[in-house]
DNA sequence: GCCAACCTGACATGTACCTGACATGTACCT
DNA sequence: AGGTACATGTCAGGTACATGTCAGGTTGGC
C-alpha cells in the first residue's frame, strides 16, 4: 500500500513513517500543503494521513479541496486532543476517521486497517481461534465463551500479537508499538503486561512463549 | 447498504455522507433533481434521503414521480424546521419519514434504521430484553413495566448503545453520534448522560460498564 | 554456581471517571 | 410577552482504577 503522510513535525513524521514501512507500506512525506498538493496531483495513494495544523494553512482546507475534486482516497485526520471541535468539523468535511495525538502506533495502524478494509468492501475484523473470540475494533475479547475485560494496554498488546502469531517480537519492538512517541517506559513494563495477558489466556489454547534474550511469541495449543 | 443522498448544500451533504460511510454504507450524492433522476434510473438503492428545496425544483415532485413509477425504495425527507406544512404534504406523497434540519446525526441514523427495518418486513423496532421495553422511534422506555421518561439526549444515547450491545464506544465516538456537526460539548457531558441513563436502568438487568480509557459498553445481566 | 533475563505480588501515582449542584437556554403555557 | 418548568451542559470535589515501578523470587544458560 502507498500512503501519503502530511505532517510538519519531523520527529513524529519519521516515527509514523518508519512504523508503516515495517508493515511493508510505502510512505511519502509532505511537510506542508503546497508539497502535499503536488504529491496528490502526480501520484496515486491508497490512504492519506493528514495533520490539521500545518505551516502554510489548515489541513481541512486541503481536505475540502481534495473531496471537491471528486477524489475518494481515504483520509485519516491527525489532530491534537485540544482541538476537539476540529474533529467534528473534519468528519463533516469527508474524513474517514481521525486519531488524536498523542496516539499509540497500534491504534493508528488499527484505524488504517479498518478504513482500508471498509473501502475494500470487507467488514469482518474478528479473530476466532483456540477458544477465543476477539474483535479489536469493538474491543471485545471472550475466552471459552466468557467475556474478559482487557485493559487498554493489554488489548493493544494482544492485538499486536494476534495479528502476527508465531512471530517473535522483542520487548523493544513491543514497547515501540504500545507507547506513543513521547511516552517512555521501562522494559519491565512489557514483562508485566505479558504476565497479565497470560493470565487472561490461561483457559484458552493460546499461549505466549518467552524466548530468552529475543522476545515473545504467540503460539496455539497449550 | 447503498443510499442516495439528494441535497444541494455541499457541506451538509458531506457531513451526512461521511457519517453514513463510517457506519459502512455506500453513499452516492446528487445535488439536483436532474442528477438524482439519472442516479435512480441507473442504480439500485436501499434508501433515498431527499431534500425538499433544490436548485432545479421541489423534491416533492421527484418523490411523486418516483412513487408513480411503482418504485418502493424508502424515502426520508430532509426539511427545514420552518417548512412545517411541507412535512405533512410529504408524508401524503409517500415519504416514509422526515427529519427536520438541523438534526442530530444520531437521529437521522435512527430513522434510517427504523425505515429500513420496516421495509425489510421486520416491523419490529422494539427492543425487549432484560426487563426493559424500548421503542426508539416513539421514544418510549419502560423498565419492569414502569414507564420511564427519557430525555432527548438520554434516549439517543441509549439507542446507540442498545443497537450494538457488548460493543465498546469511546466517549469521542458517542459525542460524535449525539451531537450534530455544529454543536460542541465536553466529554464530561457524556459522563453525565451515562450517569443519568444508569439511574434509569437500575431496576433492569441492563448495565452500562465503564472501561477505563476505552469507553462504555452495554451489558446484559446485572 | 553464578549471572542475566525474566516473573510476579504489592504499591504509589496520576488520571479517568463519577456525581450533586448550578447556570443557561429553550419550550410551552397563558 | 412574560413566566414557569424542564432539559441540558458545566463545574468542582471526591473516588476508584489502570498503570508503571520496584523488590525479591525464579528460571535458564554457561
Amino acid at each position: 500500500m502507498k500512503f501519503l503522510l502530511i505532517e510538519d513535525n519531523r520527529e513524529l513524521a519519521h516515527a509514523i513513517a518508519s512504523r508503516m514501512r515495517i508493515d511493508g507500506h510505502v510512505i511519502e512525506h509532505a511537510e506542508n500543503l503546497e508539497d502535499a498538493t503536488a504529491f496528490v496531483e502526480t501520484g496515486e495513494y491508497d490512504l492519506i494521513l493528514l495533520d490539521i495544523m500545518l505551516p502554510d494553512g489548515d489541513g481541512r482546507v486541503f481536505l475540502k479541496k481534495h473531496r471537491a475534486g471528486n477524489l475518494d482516497t481515504p483520509v485519516i485526520i491527525l489532530t491534537a486532543r485540544s482541538q476537539v471541535s476540529d474533529r467534528i468539523g473534519s468528519l463533516d468535511l469527508g474524513a474517514d476517521d481521525y486519531v488524536t495525538k498523542p496516539f499509540d502506533h497500534a491504534e493508528l495502524e488499527a484505524r488504517c486497517r479498518a478504513v482500508l478494509r471498509r473501502k475494500a468492501g470487507k467488514s469482518q475484523t474478528i479473530f476466532e481461534t483456540g477458544g477465543i473470540v476477539f474483535d479489536p475494533v469493538a474491543g471485545v475479547l471472550s475466552v471459552r465463551g466468557e467475556n474478559v475485560n482487557l485493559r487498554n494496554r493489554e488489548l493493544r498488546l494482544f492485538e499486536v500479537l494476534i495479528n502476527a502469531p508465531r512471530q517473535v517480537f522483542s520487548k523493544q519492538k513491543l514497547a515501540d508499538r504500545l507507547f506513543s512517541y513521547d511516552e517512555d517506559a521501562s522494559e519491565n513494563a512489557i514483562e508485566v503486561y505479558i504476565g497479565r495477558l497470560r493470565k487472561h489466556l490461561i483457559p484458552s489454547d493460546l499461549k505466549i512463549t518467552t524466548l530468552r534474550g529475543m522476545g515473545y511469541r504467540l503460539d496455539y495449543e497449550g
